[in-house]
DNA sequence: TATGAGATCAACT
DNA sequence: GTTGATCTCATAC
């Protein structure tokens, strides 16, 4: 990774789910000082049956009918956070779940959280990643380029895979997964190839 | 390796 | 009352 990575401009979220989160992995997200590079994230569009903005605004989702840039957090079978990445244009209510990430700063705070050695069970996936990074609902709504959020853009370009999103019933056959190809910190093997 | 239970909460029917 | 963008641990094969 470069040592002086550039922080994604404002406007990177202001295009469409399915541009944004390909565009993510590879990227450096770190809160706090303590984090990594995100190997896996999943599309949620406000069209699409699946996703919390789906039947309107309600108090859970009012961030994603924010503005692009801002975190989403909500609370996961009554135990775990998920963070999500708001994008498009305000009020689009359209934003992409982080799900996995490669840790690489901070490791050490990391493990004491999780109660865990293994790195590549850290962050791979949503729940587990929000607990790494110390992510609860008082990071909702929260901005991704102000402290203590910070995220890098990628250096390099990496191969991605797509395939079906996790734990989903509704609208479970759509591709809007994606990830690093070949990564060790993916949630779960994709099948798909590279696109 | 694979499957199942339990934890625990808020939106929704 | 049911379900869910989950995870961990226990038990079975």
């Amino acid at each position: 990774m470069n040592p002086r990575p550039a922080k994604l401009r404002r406007d990177f979220f202001n295009r469409s789910v399915h541009e944004v989160a390909p565009d993510l992995i590879g990227a450096t997200l770190a809160v706090g000082g303590v984090g990594g590079v995100i190997v896996e994230v999943e599309a949620y569009h406000h069209t699409d049956p699946a996703a919390h903005s789906y039947r309107g605004p309600t108090e859970r989702n009012s961030v994603m009918f924010g503005r692009p840039g801002h975190l989403y957090v909500y609370r996961s079978y009554g135990i775990h956070w998920c963070a999500n990445v708001v994008c498009e244009a305000e009020g689009s209510a359209s934003a992409v779940l982080l799900r996995a990430l490669e840790p690489t700063l901070g490791v050490g705070l990391m493990r004491r959280r999780r109660g865990l050695r293994d790195l590549r069970l850290l962050c791979s996936g949503p729940g587990r990643l929000c607990e790494a990074l110390g992510i609860t609902h008082a990071l909702n709504g929260h901005s991704l380029d102000r402290p203590p959020i910070a995220l890098y853009a990628r250096t390099t370009e990496p191969e991605l895979t797509a395939g079906p999103r996790i734990g989903i019933t509704k609208a479970a056959e759509l591709p809007w997964r994606y990830g690093m190809k070949g990564s060790r910190f993916l949630s779960k093997p994709f099948k798909g190839g590279v696109i």
